[in-house]
DNA sequence: TGTATCTAAGATGCATACAAGTTTGGAGGT
DNA sequence: ACCTCCAAACTTGTATGCATCTTAGATACA
């Protein structure tokens, strides 16, 4: 048998390089899912089977199968033998633990970049103060909650730490649905949260990694605020 | 269609109840293959097919590629789509990454417990002191490491914050990974990681978070020396 | 009415078959 | 010796069928 095929010649390109040109019925099932997931459609405590969005998607359980194993490893569904997908409910408590863990892995995020020196708080923060979460303008509400994802996924980025990155992007795709479950009005806020990324990009900028971190803070706990949980969140400074 | 069916009685228990009656496929294959990564049958660069475990196990490709999935997404497999699974390698970069990550996870529940109050903190101080881990004594090397991942999750499980218990369950299970592959004599260690183990548990029950903080990270850097990697980590409070 | 039981429907778990992409090694030309 | 091309042997992707488990609801009975 010819098993043992260590050290091959390194495969090329692990994540698609973005063209979709006839894309797997996996990621589309995956995607299929998670929008509903995400808009609404399939309310917390749903019971989704896979018989159901195969035959909506036109494709057979396998696929189908495939994207819920996806979307429970990333905390959306919980699966139960035999009976179905559970649409993982939203509890506060749930919201609140997420929002906790953003800002454990922002704040790691402030400290390392402050231990790696003074001049690299800076830089990053130069760099935010250009992004457009910074700027008001005239954006979608899509395209202001891309802005913002992308403006915290760059700071957590700048750490240089893959696997802090990883953890991150996966919570933030479940703040996503809490957001959109709760439907607050997004522009009401976003005046105030402009303001906010320039606080902080601004201290960073300047190369106070306390105020950034209070201010981060601060911005967290303004938006669990708006989405009406508990904004307490602990101090992680001692 | 009967599709909505909506807040049904809840499900009992998501988790198997760790009997092991007739044990489904998928989870046999996924610890036959997890165990191969952990013990190091299957070396860094590895390039897995799904035929090749299915048929060792005696099973289908099917539940073999509901394991490889898992395992992705658990971060110990690249898949590569018509090509194979490929075994993550481990760098010394991904192993320094990991223990950031673990001391930042960690550190948010000494911080969140301190939060909570002192005696919160020296209640979990109290019981850490009685745990295992904090006693030498004639175990197995398995039952050492286990020992150690009990000390480790009963702490940040402590700050009551279920997403971050599970990310960090999720990052132990890769250290594990990296420990067995850098084959340290464990027995030598042991007797000093006991003594670290007593000094952590020692400061949060004297209700001393910042001490607490830094005999964790003093911990962690030993592991990493012990391991062979660069033993810098951040300082996370400012 | 209330309750035990049985049955049918619907869900997943897994095996199997086939389609399609990727790699590898050699035949054949230069 | 060195390309080029092609075919066979891998791989995964997906569809389909069947076994089994779970559960809801009808039915029979007290």
């Amino acid at each position: 048998m010819s098993n043992t095929t260590s050290s091959e010649t390194i495969p090329a390109s692990p994540t698609s390089t973005g063209d979709h040109e006839r894309e797997p019925a996996a990621d589309r099932a995956y995607r299929h899912v998670k929008t509903g997931l995400l808009d609404g459609s399939y309310p917390d405590g749903h019971l989704l089977s896979e018989g159901e969005i195969a035959q909506t998607l036109r494709m057979s359980r396998t696929p189908v199968r495939e994207a819920f194993l996806r979307l429970q490893s990333e905390g959306f569904l919980r699966l139960y033998p035999k009976r179905g997908a559970l649409v993982v409910p939203i509890t506060p408590a749930e919201a609140h633990s997420l929002m906790e863990a953003r800002l454990t892995l922002e704040s790691f995020a402030i400290d390392k970049l402050a231990a790696l020196g003074r001049q690299r708080l800076a830089a990053i923060g130069r760099e935010l103060l250009e992004h457009p979460a910074c700027h008001p303008g005239e954006l979608s509400d899509a395209e202001t909650h891309e802005a913002d994802r992308a403006f915290h996924a760059r700071l957590v980025a700048a750490a240089d730490n893959p696997v802090v990155t990883d953890l991150y992007s996966a919570l933030r795709d479940r703040q996503l649905r809490i957001t959109a479950t709760a439907r607050t009005h997004e522009s009401s806020r976003r005046a105030a949260v402009t303001e906010q990324h320039n606080g902080l990009a601004t201290a960073l900028r300047d190369g106070d990694a306390a105020l950034a971190k209070h201010r981060l803070r601060e911005h967290l706990a303004h938006t669990m605020r708006a989405i009406g949980i508990s904004e307490h969140l602990p101090h992680l400074d001692t």
